[in-house]
DNA sequence: TGGGTGACGAATT
DNA sequence: AAATTCGCCACCC
């Protein structure tokens, strides 16, 4: 995976904001992208997300980020191919208190979709 | 370089 | 309510 100065400026952004989502709440790709100003690109929000360990080791940055609180525009969990990771990001939902029925969450109950965030 | 791909979204069945 | 269809666009061969 290669980052260009232009991807990068990418990344940071979509960090920035997820690491905004409040404790027991839920956004989505989408409105990730439509804040950070490329709302074309929410698919891309979800690239960054998969690959986002490797991505802030080449950023050299440790934090973690949670990614758990991002959902499909719809409240469900995005599927992967494999379970295992959303398996595991329903546990890290319902360990913050979301409810979680099937792969899906309440949107209007737990959603938080700002017009603007920090920068 | 062109074409397939995807942790997406909105509209339409 | 759930599945399809279609538009989208950066990324990666």
């Amino acid at each position: 995976m290669k980052l260009t100065d232009e991807s990068k400026a990418f990344h940071y952004a979509v960090y920035s904001v997820v690491t905004q989502i409040p404790y027991g709440k839920v956004t989505s790709y989408g409105h990730i992208a439509y804040l950070i100003g490329r709302p074309q690109n929410s698919r891309l929000v979800g690239q960054s997300l998969k690959h986002y360990p490797e991505i802030m080791r080449q950023l050299g940055e440790n934090f973690d980020i949670p990614w758990w609180r991002v959902l499909s525009s719809s409240g469900a969990i995005s599927s992967r191919g494999n379970t295992s990771g959303e398996i595991l990001q329903k546990h890290k939902l319902i360990e913050e208190g979301v409810e979680v029925t099937g792969v899906k969450v309440n949107l209007g109950l737990v959603g938080w979709f700002p017009d603007e965030v920090d920068s």
